[in-house]
DNA sequence: TGTACATCAGTGAACGCGCGTTCACTGATGTAC
DNA sequence: TGTACATCAGTGAACGCGCGTTCACTGATGTAC
């Protein structure tokens, strides 16, 4: 009954909370409004549907870290200093955020089919950043989708051990290391 | 009604395609009959759930995995031998059955809680080659989960690509290439 | 300041659909004699 | 070879549960005069 003015942002919160730790097919509504403690038919005064509230968190972060990277990128510097800058982004938004960063590598695959070609993504930034670096010659190799997936999968899969406590955090510790091997793994 | 002898093996064949395509929520045990070709109790006279179903095919296939990472461990030759054959072993996989490399990628998350401690592991295959090579002074990194994260993340990320047609395939081409980058990401 | 009214985030009960699962029944196949 | 019986993979209808969603209703808050 008490009509607090920020409902809309702790049921973001919760959800993505719950998305993360047990995935979006597996947290019901009902979960959803029991940790924000409102009642489930007050989540549809904010959200269309559960459906629209998944996307609408999968999108906006999945863009957001786009974005981040684009300005990453819109800086001076070598394809080393940006992957040094990438990396370190990366890490960080994952320590301070790891239930956001839980929430995309989870869901993506539910998810990456309604990504439309005009929406910012993180794969195309690093696309575009490996991309220039080849035709620079800043690279090994020639592929740019090659390249971007070597870097990611390089980063995101000891951010997936963190999540699983197989690697002990903060992950920003590693980011040096981290970054010291995918400059190894790409640059000429 | 015919009484075929294979019928356990066709539902098993079935789902592991449904469950790469779609996932394993999103395919419901209609979908499964339907693909089969017989009613939704006949797939009850084979396995006594979905569920068993499903963890029947992950753990199957995720324990060969790790066994065969484990032959290769076996042989002869130093870490970077054992680099180039686990990543081509990798590859080959991934071309001959596309959809249980989709498959374990993609449920993962999922059924990775269930894994018990006397369970062989892709994971923990990895992790024990390069605590080995790690030993022996043939690695960069002093962390074997580390080691192994990024060596796993290194191929299975462009794997990924390759299932969303990022990349082109067979992913076996790309096996020297993928090697190397993880000889020089993590090798001394 | 008080009164009338509109707005809207909240409740909680109910709904309906789709899912996984069960069950009585069928009929083909194998075996014993 | 024929007959009686056991087995069991199959059918298809029905079931029941849990989920996301809807809806009539409430009451606090803001606004107009």
């Amino acid at each position: 009954m008490p009509r607090r003015p920020d409902t809309r942002q702790r049921i973001e919160r919760a959800a993505l909370s719950l998305f993360a730790a047990k995935g979006v097919d597996a947290t019901t509504t009902k979960d959803i409004a029991a940790e924000v403690g409102i009642s489930e038919g007050a989540i549809y005064r904010h959200f269309r549907s559960k459906d629209e509230l998944t996307w609408h968190l999968f999108s906006t972060h999945y863009t957001d870290l786009a974005r981040h990277i684009d300005a990453v990128m819109a800086e001076s510097g070598g394809l080393a200093d940006r992957i040094d800058r990438t990396v370190a982004l990366f890490c960080g938004l994952f320590d301070r955020e790891p239930d956001l960063f839980a929430f995309i590598l989870l869901s993506q695959h539910g998810q990456l089919g309604r990504v439309t070609e005009d929406m910012p993504t993180p794969v195309e930034s690093l696309r575009r950043m490996f991309h220039d670096g080849i035709g620079r010659g800043e690279c090994r190799g020639t592929d740019p989708d090659l390249m971007a997936a070597m870097a990611l999968g390089l980063v995101t899969q000891p951010a997936t051990f963190a999540i699983y406590g197989r690697i002990a955090r903060p992950l920003g510790r590693l980011a040096p290391a981290l970054a010291d091997a995918v400059k190894r793994a790409v640059l000429a």
